[in-house]
DNA sequence: TTATTATTGATAATGGTTTTCATTATCAAT
DNA sequence: ATTGATAATGAAAACCATTATCAATAATAA
């Protein structure tokens, strides 16, 4: 098993949950996929292996990992409905616009821009997102 | 009239739409407003001027603009489910967590950035979003 | 093993958004 | 100003993702 699936398994027996059946089927897909996916794209997958899986309990997981920072929301042009494990830090979505692909990159100089913001338009800043799109090096070089 | 809403007004008449009495009513208001609406909000605003106005007409009208790059959808945590007066050119939004106000800041510094992750993950950028949250100057003094 | 209780899946309910359709309003051509 | 083609409207129904309900089941502590 991956090591960021056993991470996973811990923090959510430390938070006090069972370690069941459909739980933990949904967490290994999600902790070690490389796309974002919907609760429907999890269904799926995650019926290939607890055929009897419901989609309410897709849904009860993500919101169990989401809670304990495991995942986090996916912000598209074509709706919200998207997870993916969530980022290490101050790191943001790079998204392959062709195939899906996800990868994280730091965002550590934005925080100059922050200040200067701050400034000018007179905000405390709390928080912020930031999402790039673009095509990763597989799909450019296929065209 | 303000001047946004007759360069609204002409968009949508240069786009060949109709310039009735619910679509002008729905695209004044969320070309002045400088809080983000949901189409209830607008919904319930525009009622006031235009009684027997449908839910419906909100979304189509809010449709339109949209394509037209006159709105843009505003990301929460909460949801997607608001829309704003589009940046103009390479603006990004300040939200006030506490009042809902918005602010666009510009963006061209991040340039830079783009460049540098590009580079490091082997993507071709197209397209970012940013959005920041944080308390407007009003609602910090109001504590 | 047993008791407790969190978790599950099926079903129904919810709420936001879209589609359908008959009626109405706009606007170009007269 | 009037007309006619048709875009746009509002009401109702359909749709779909998400949430709540509840009896049955499964995971953990004793």
């Amino acid at each position: 098993m991956p090591d960021q699936t056993t991470t996973w398994f811990s923090a959510l027996e430390r938070s006090g949950y069972r370690l069941t059946k459909p739980r933990r089927i949904v967490t290994e897909i999600i902790s070690t996929s490389h796309y974002s996916l919907t609760p429907s794209d999890l269904f799926l997958d995650a019926r290939k292996k607890c055929p009897n899986l419901g989609l309410v309990t897709v849904y009860r997981t993500l919101e169990k990992l989401e809670m304990l920072g495991l995942v986090q929301r996916v912000h598209q042009p074509c709706g919200c409905h998207a997870y993916i494990a969530a980022a290490q830090g101050h790191e943001h979505l790079l998204l392959c616009t062709t195939c899906g692909k996800a990868e994280f990159f730091s965002g550590d100089q934005l925080q100059p821009l922050f200040d200067t913001v701050a400034q000018k338009c007179s905000f405390t800043i709390q928080d912020h997102w930031l999402q790039l799109f673009g095509t990763c090096k597989d799909c450019q070089s296929k065209g």
